[in-house]
DNA sequence: ATGGTAGTGATACTA
């Protein structure tokens, strides 16, 4: 049996969502994680999404940030919100168990700060949540169970993982304090799993709206799938769906979708 | 060195 899991940042799912239905009917994803909702729970298309066969979960906010899971199998043990610090009221952490037909699989999807400007509080505020992100699935790991932490990152991880590093040295998306927080994530036993099948040249999953950096090619790789043992074990392949980008009022994140015979 | 674009929501702000 296959499961495939897919990580995307659709940029508001209301002003996305014939790019969303769209992606959803060609691609069928088991599980979908989307990112930057950009909406309050009773503002998402819900029954436009549950049309096409999935449950799904939501942890929005107004205007800005806000994540879902949406699975054609049934969502259990739901939590919203990283823990760590009560006083966060951002929307950027949501998990569930999947009750996949092969057996239960925990799945979060993850709107990691941008962190821009660096340094400032905003940078501040991102090193602090890949902290308790670390903490917490450190926890999640004593599980021993299929877990896949899905979502944008914001973090470039290798200087191949960007068209020019000179561009972006300095940002918060690839500073050095950055790149050793997403490094302590996976040295808890987290497997990457785009790096892991890794082989085949560039391939970004984000490309700017501004100075046609598509048009360009000058993308960026920082959507990223973390799976326990248990799940990178039975990683199979891992897709960067890059056409999404090409497309009529494109997202400027491009989905990731992982399979897994699980 | 700057500004280039998109989304929200009505103006700056986030990215």
């Amino acid at each position: 049996m296959t499961l495939t899991v897919a990580s995307w940042n659709v940029n508001s799912v209301k002003a996305r969502l014939p790019n969303v239905l769209d992606w959803l009917s060609e691609a069928k994803p088991d599980v979908a994680c989307l990112q930057e909702i950009k909406t309050v729970d009773e503002g998402f298309p819900r029954m436009e999404i549950e049309d096409l066969g999935y449950n799904i979960e939501t942890h929005g906010q107004k205007s800005y940030n806000g994540v879902a899971i949406l699975s054609k199998h049934p969502i259990e043990e739901l939590r919203c919100g990283l823990p760590g610090d009560e006083s966060d009221e951002q929307a950027r952490y949501i998990e569930a168990v999947i009750a996949a037909e092969g057996g239960p699989v925990r799945v979060a999807s993850i709107y990691l700060p941008n962190g821009n400007p660096a340094p400032g509080p905003k940078y501040d505020y991102k090193l602090a949540w890949m902290e308790r992100l670390r903490r917490h699935a450190q926890n999640l790991l004593t599980f021993e169970e299929p877990l896949i932490l899905a979502g944008d990152y914001n973090c470039i991880p290798r200087d191949s993982d960007c068209w020019d590093i000179a561009e972006w040295e300095s940002d918060a998306l690839a500073l050095p304090q950055t790149r050793a927080a997403f490094r302590a994530l996976k040295w808890l036993g987290l497997t990457e799993a785009f790096e892991q099948l890794d082989g085949r040249g560039h391939q970004y999953t984000f490309y700017d709206y501004q100075a046609g950096r598509w048009n360009k090619g000058h993308g960026i790789r920082i959507d990223h799938l973390l799976c326990s043992p248990q799940a990178a074990d039975h990683l199979e392949g891992i897709e960067i769906h890059t056409k999404t980008r090409g497309k009529e009022k494109a997202s400027d994140h491009i989905p990731i979708v992982g399979s897994f015979s699980l």
